[in-house]
DNA sequence: GATTGTTTTGACCGATCGGTCAACAATGTT
DNA sequence: AACATTGTTGACCGATCGGTCAAAACAATC
């Protein structure tokens, strides 16, 4: 097997796989681990039923490899700030971004939070471990903050997890939203009006008076 | 058939009935609609497999009698505000109502949170319906609010939203939540810690300076 | 006590579930 | 050309799915 046809093959089976992990992404998201068949997924893909389980092995080392491919995507978030960051350029960051990445992976998006929602059986070990850790670092850091006056005291666990709620509403939820906004979808305009509304009041909401952050 | 007896049956066979439906409640909340199985909810209820059909008709009947329960517990809530309201009140109690009933019924909120994630299939009517008038309604009101000078001149509906999202993200990512905490479930001073939290946040986000809400 | 109506429940139905397998096609290697 | 490896797929497996049904158990009326 030459260089030139190795690239071919993997190439190619990377394809396959590709459009099944796209597949079972749509189907897991819409109908949790459970409620997801291997037909309904081969049906997606386009592919046989035997077809999936030649290249994924099973359904559940399908669904956990989607679950750790997510995981990935949403691993540089907040990753690089310091006691010295600027509360505002950094929450501003974070919340577009979060609002950005739920945009780009809906689908992703949906499947953690089917996860979550059947009790997290397959990231349990993940929540209370790296994910913890994650938190607890930023936490100290907005502490720190807050001790030098640049924002309210506030707890910084509750204050991730509102914008982690906040944020991810309109990706998990976006049934209930365009049905109750009466759209077929988000438009680009309602995005960049919910992202300067999170802003304005969760920035303003901590005390922190932005320099260069757009003020509404 | 005695009134006496009828009252006897009528109330044995409600008994029956509240069983069944707490044990679906608890099935179709963690796995969907397509992943629960009737097996596992007559084994929840501890009764036979063709006992739930005897009295439920059908999964369907089931599942739709279960999401019309849980959208009548929300019917109350911001049911009675005026442009003469004060905002900080009506908001405050919004947050505390919604908070409250997401802990008092997880079950119900994570089975509406189930259906949305699958498109909201049985609910699509509904919110494109009724829950878009209440939305609208509730809009016009607060965005006389802020004509009156009495809060920021933010969208009502990423308000909503917000207050929504925040909320029900502690009942339905309890999972998460709790797996990031290191403990078992929220406590009540958590609770409190993070209504108060919420308020602080959002009335300040709003600019809305309350007269007697906590002040944090 | 016979009759009528309501609950209860195991047995069963066809369809579908996740997963296996063997036969076959295609591709590489020598 | 012969062989080995990898990819493809329909057929099939036991288990479970939602739902039906009839027979038995139970309760109420006459």
């Amino acid at each position: 097997m030459t260089a030139d046809t190795a690239n071919q093959e993997n190439a190619s089976r990377d394809r396959i796989e590709q459009t099944i992990l796209s597949a079972a992404e749509q189907v897991f998201s819409q109908h949790g681990y459970r409620g997801a068949s291997l037909q309904a997924i081969a049906d997606q893909a386009k592919l046989p039923k035997a077809n999936i389980l030649y290249y994924m092995g099973s359904k559940q080392a399908l669904y956990v490899r989607l679950l750790n491919r997510m995981m990935n995507r949403w691993n540089a978030v907040l990753e690089d700030i310091t006691e010295d960051s600027d509360p505002g350029q950094v929450l501003s960051d974070f919340i577009r971004t979060k609002m950005m990445l739920g945009q780009r992976y809906p689908e992703g998006s949906k499947l953690f939070a089917a996860e979550i929602l059947a009790g997290a059986p397959f990231l349990k070990e993940y929540l209370a471990g790296e994910l913890k850790e994650w938190v607890a670092s930023r936490a100290v850091i907005i502490r720190q903050w807050a001790q030098q006056g640049k924002m309210d005291d506030v707890d910084p666990r509750w204050l991730i997890f509102l914008i982690w709620s906040a944020t991810q509403h309109y990706t998990e939820y976006s049934a209930q939203v365009t049905g109750i906004l009466g759209e077929e979808a988000l438009s680009e305009a309602d995005l960049a009006s919910i992202c300067q509304f999170l802003e304005h009041v969760i920035l303003k909401g901590c005390g922190i008076t932005s320099s260069n952050a757009t003020s509404h």
